[in-house]
RNA sequence: GGUUCCGUAGCUCAGUUGGAUAGAGCAACAGCCUUCUAAGCUGUGGGUCGUGAGUUCGAGUCUCACCGGAAUCACCA
């Protein structure tokens, strides 16, 4: 409709003042509802070829519209805008066009499909998931459903950060405290138990620290001679060499960690269909650093340690390998990418991960860059901000850290005691209900991190608890589930819905509205795909929630004696609770059919 | 100190390539269940869009300066 508005323009602009308009300069936007029409046309820009007043232009323009296009019912003209008001026909036409569209995102299909890896969660193996794990578990995993539904290939990926010295720590713990204590024996789940000794270590080696201080030591010493601290060295040593036994202790419990992230993963519904563990990738990318060094890409240290000198890309200089020619982050991080590309040949890896490696994705790119993978400019940081407490930010020293275990099961706590107060379920089986709980539990959580514009750092507040009212994914499944609930009783009533039929039907405003909102889901579909954000489809389910809610309020559906109307009103119920459903399937939210 | 990001109602957040009188929710107050689910709907109050300049017909949005906050600048990951 727009682009016929902007021809209609053109075309009037050409016969009323004889000029030749450039496009940008006709600009038709959506009227605001404070205002009547559907459609506005700011004049401003049009007013060096028509030598008059805003208002004059905007009336002169108006009546030509009216008068050569007959879906133009009128139009008014408020300062520098004319407003267009399409006629109703118009609406329902497109509407009904709409609803024998095969899917609501024909229009959302990318015309150049790419292979896009999509790495999110990337967990450290010593310690449980928390809320900031969740935000990117999320966030991953709905920009996969986002891109797929736009029609690219998109492969998930995680990368388990298992190696390096804080492993060992937990290790080393679990070995002198543990008394062979699992999570069989314990109870407690694999990665809770994992990480109850990391704490462990941590705090038995600063009351190592402490003693050797009160006895004289200065503190960088003590920090390294702690006897503690040498053992999970040699610990590293002998994981770096092979040793059997340690070996066979990193992989019992890195299983035990296993166990736990999966069903963590399991409960907020994300999955991925490729694993890399770093304690492969940074052997992979030891050999990429060699190989440069000797292309003299890379420069070598007095101390034997490997360099890359980033200044010409206004960046500093980066260690590769420490002068013991052991791997850091970075390295692993080129062997991870290296070995993807040979792997998927993508288009685009997208890695979820917190802002506060900005500047170590910028140093990535630029490596492989100068080392002549082309392909590096496809490498993307999704870069989102920190989830913070109204204090700051977690810290597992004050024992701040938002447990993502806790959080979800308290989340289905909260959604059982409300729904159970309001006692809409009680011919639900036990099951059932819980089904439902959980679906409530976790929509609330996951809408409630969605919603905010994921580059932003965003506040949680523990004390108090996620809403289930407003602008909340609740909010949104309780829309759904009345929809619904209209179906069953449409069903019982034996009411049919056709969809083909909607010539007969007028519409009041409300209608209109939420074909207006209806026609935009693909588009705000697209746009999450393009800028990487699900919150845009968050806050458009919301919107076309309240704006149903309205027409619910407003309009009987059942219970109008017009079958035309009736029908329209079913088909837009209809078409309503498939795009909310798909919306919220988007951003990895189930709804439920009844709450 | 350098770099990057952020600052919108008491709180949590929206605000499309610059467009009209800056919007929601929560919290507060006042209404609406004999009718399709009240986890809903309607209304009231609440703002110097951090501050100041600039660009322009027009700035929350763009530019600059300043104020405030965050992240980062490791032979940690």
């Amino acid at each position: 409709m727009e682009i016929v508005l902007k021809e209609k323009v053109k075309e009037a602009v050409k016969i009323l003042y004889n000029s030749e308009v450039a496009d940008d300069l006709i600009q038709i936007q959506e009227t605001r509802k404070d205002f009547k029409g559907d459609f506005t046309l700011v004049v401003f820009p049009l007013l060096r070829y028509s030598k008059n007043t805003p208002e004059k232009t905007g009336e002169t323009i108006g009546s030509y519209l009216v008068e050569k296009f007959p879906d133009i019912a009128g139009f008014n003209v408020i300062k520098g805008f004319l407003n267009l008001e399409i006629s109703d026909v118009w609406w329902i036409e497109y509407f009904r066009r709409m609803t024998i569209e095969k899917s609501h995102l024909e229009n959302s299909q990318v015309s150049d499909p790419e292979t896009i890896l999509v790495e999110y969660s990337s967990p450290n193996t010593n310690k449980p998931l928390h809320l900031g794990h969740i935000r990117n578990n999320l966030l991953g995993y709905s920009l996969f459903r986002i891109l797929s539904a736009c029609g690219h290939r998109v492969i998930k990926t995680n990368i388990v950060n298992d190696r390096g010295i804080h492993i060992c720590k937990s290790m080393l713990a679990w070995q002198k405290f543990g008394n062979g204590e699992t999570p069989a024996s314990s109870g407690m789940k694999g990665d809770h138990l994992v990480g109850k000794y990391y704490v462990l270590f941590e705090k038995e080696y600063k009351a190592q620290i402490e003693k050797l201080i009160q006895a004289g030591t200065d503190e960088n010493e003590a920090k390294n001679s702690a006897p503690l601290m040498k053992e999970t060295r040699e610990m590293l040593l002998k994981w770096e060499a092979g040793d059997k036994e340690v070996i066979d202790l990193w992989k019992k419990m890195n299983s035990w960690v296993y166990a736990g992230f999966d069903e963590t993963y399991k409960k907020l519904g994300v999955d991925f269909d490729k694993i890399y563990y770093e304690s492969d990738t940074y052997k992979t990318g030891k050999e990429i650093v060699l190989s440069a060094l000797k292309k003299d890409i890379l420069y070598r240290n007095e101390d034997s340690s490997i360099w890359a000198d980033l200044t010409y890309d206004g960046l500093d200089q980066k260690l590769l390998l420490r002068s013991d020619g052991t791997a850091v982050y970075m390295t692993q991080d080129l062997g991870t990418a290296v070995a993807r590309y040979n792997e998927y040949k993508f288009d685009k890896n997208i890695y979820v991960v917190g802002n506060e490696q900005n500047y170590h994705f910028q140093v990535l790119r630029a490596i492989l860059n100068r080392m002549g993978y082309t392909w590096s400019d496809g490498l993307i940081h999704f870069s989102y901000g920190m989830v913070e407490l109204p204090e700051g930010r977690m810290k597992s020293r004050e024992g701040t850290i938002v447990d993502a275990d806790d959080l979800i099961k308290e989340m289905q706590e909260t959604a059982m005691e409300v729904s159970l107060e309001l006692g809409k379920l009680s011919d639900f089986s036990e099951e059932e209900k819980e089904d439902v709980f959980r679906k409530i539990g976790l929509g609330a959580l996951k809408y409630y991190i969605l919603k905010v514009d994921p580059r932003k750092n965003m506040t949680f507040n523990p004390a108090e608890s996620i809403d289930f009212n407003g602008n909340t994914g609740p909010f949104i499944q309780y829309t759904y589930a009345r929809i619904k609930s209209v179906f069953r009783k449409a069903e019982q009533t034996g009411i049919l819905t056709e969809t083909g039929s909607l010539n007969e039907a007028k519409a009041g405003i409300k209608e209109i509205e939420l074909i207006k909102l209806l026609r935009k889901y693909s588009e705000t579909v697209s746009q999450a795909a393009t800028d990487y954000s699900p919150a845009l489809i968050a806050n458009y389910c919301y919107d076309l929630s309240r704006e149903y809610n309205q027409f619910y309020h407003d309009y009987s559906i059942l219970g109008e004696d017009d079958t035309a109307v009736r029908n329209f009103r079913l088909v837009l119920s209809k078409v309503t609770s498939e795009i909310l459903y798909e919306g919220m399937w988007l951003l990895g939210i189930e709804m439920p059919e009844r709450m």
